[in-house]
DNA sequence: TAAAAATACTCCATAGGTATTTTAT
DNA sequence: ATAAAATACCTATGGAGTATTTTTA
């Protein structure tokens, strides 16, 4: 087994061909760098070098190992180089899942912002249902998820992260689009276009509503879509109302292609969670996109609080 | 500066996944071996792998690190290996120097045979006049060299190797080459073809003759040439008579293209020079060819004895 | 004889070990 | 409860130093 402080050392003395100005070169004393030539030339079991007072002239064994010491050294300056700039955060790559909310309408915009700050990392985002999400956290496919729901499972942390309202809309042609607020009777009576039995949103609306003393089969529920997406596009054609996040439909608001109707003395709150392993120790860059996290979610709160 | 026994450490725990059985890989104890491996994450600045008492997981850093600890590693085994060949003399380059009879006539031969039985060596031959060969010897152009003559110079050493001898030829159509022998005076009447004045061969002869009495400037000299070849040639071309190394010609006398012609009571004798810089460590194909050179000129000299 | 390398020696840091405790499944 | 990793502690090798001697141009 070669010694890189040998290496060193002997770089040193073949590029000064003289033992003491490599001393001075590498910070060690003339008698140090002779005992770690003579340890490696008897390592090797040649002479590296023939030294007078005068001349230190390598030997054609040094010239043989020469490339391979040059490269090594090479490497090791690299090696420590890349994990500089890898800590540093430069570099690396963001592996987050994310269930279908925020893969689709919160994650996006976030990081693109993110991108901006660290050019170079590389971003892989898987977007699944919020079980499925949590599996790759478990089996380590990403490093981190971001999801809809606090599953019962030992091996992940859960970090509550962002709020998202969700907000019953009408099309611009529907009857209420008018009206600022409405009573809750009112609403359970439309017909209403919903996220499939199981789904986090649908999940959601029923317990909200639940508390309410609304029971869940009340509802005049016309559709079951399989995506948020597809619940959206049927509410600006007309099929019907719906419960959605606000995030979703955000642009559609502000346009004026759909509208919100506030429910009287009624909010549908729901919460995402950042979940890692627990005992996964998180690359630089996802421990500092965690940082980006919290502070976007910290401002989008207060945000929130001062619009009320 | 990186630990090369930290990186085999590291590595071994990436293969095994497991700290114990990587212990019993590098032949060391589980507790040095989490010893390594906390000092090289502490040099790095960041965990490498995430363990508990079952699973011993890379992180992301060491998904970065491990080429570089492996090239490195690589690097190690594979100058080891090429220092032990080099050691086993398999491989090398062999640079020597020769003047000109030795250079054409006597090495080629010699490196021919030594060539295959090393057969990956390199060899670099330079052919000069004796001077230069032992000024390039000093100035460390070659490793060694092979000359005709003893000259003076206190850095480097010489060893008396082969000996050649001078033979006094005429060509087929010549008047005297029906004769075995003739006198000395004979012969000294005879038109000569000869080096120039200074050469090592012209020199060995008035040396030889001026043992025996007979002054440089009775020579019947017609012509001077500049090589040893030139000189055969001339002779071949029956311009007239010489005292040329014996291996120079010794195609042409086996053929009968020139006709060897003893001398009565002289013998010209030449003696060639191994030299080299007294303070230089010898590659080991250099030492290797020494004893070759040296084994090849005991058994010539055997042949030469057995002869007479 | 002067400048550089080699040697002798001292000291302390640390690589490696053994014994034990902690941790996580 | 068990298997594995971490920790604590000890020892001895050897890396790095200072002081001195040897070498050679």
């Amino acid at each position: 087994m070669l010694d890189i402080k040998q290496l060193q050392v002997f770089l040193a003395v073949w590029e000064h061909r003289n033992i003491s100005r490599a001393a001075q070169a590498v910070y060690l004393t003339q008698p140090t760098v002779s005992g770690h030539l003579k340890a490696l030339e008897e390592q090797l079991g040649t002479r590296l070098f023939d030294r007078t007072s005068k001349k230190v002239a390598p030997t054609q064994a040094a010239r043989v190992f020469y490339p391979y010491a040059k490269q090594i050294m090479d490497l090791n300056r690299q090696a420590l180089e890349e994990m500089k700039g890898f800590l540093g955060e430069e570099t690396g790559t963001l592996e987050i899942g994310a269930s279908n909310i925020p893969g689709q309408y919160l994650l996006p915009p976030l990081l693109g912002r993110f991108k901006k700050i660290r050019p170079k990392i590389e971003i892989k985002l898987e977007i699944s249902d919020t079980r499925k999400i949590v599996e790759s956290v478990e089996n380590s496919m990403v490093e981190i998820g971001l999801v809809g729901a606090k599953l019962k499972s030992p091996k992940v942390h859960f970090e509550e992260c962002f709020s998202d309202e969700l907000v019953f809309i009408a099309g611009p042609a529907h009857q209420l689009s008018r009206r600022q607020e409405i009573e809750l009777d009112e609403m359970v009576a439309q017909p209403l276009i919903t996220r499939e039995g199981g789904s986090g949103t649908r999940l959601t609306i029923e317990r909200a509503l639940g508390e309410k003393g609304v029971a869940a089969d009340s509802m005049n529920i016309v559709v079951e879509m399989g995506s948020t997406e597809a619940v959206r596009q049927a509410v600006k054609a007309g099929i019907g109302c719906a419960i959605i996040s606000k995030r979703a439909v955000k642009d559609d608001l502000e346009c004026g292609l759909l509208q919100s109707i506030k429910i009287k003395g009624v909010s549908i709150n729901r919460t995402f969670y950042l979940v890692w392993l627990k005992n996964r120790t998180l690359s630089p860059v996802t421990k500092s996109f965690i940082s980006f996290l919290r502070s976007s979610a910290q401002s989008q709160k207060q945000l929130a609080t001062s619009k009320n």
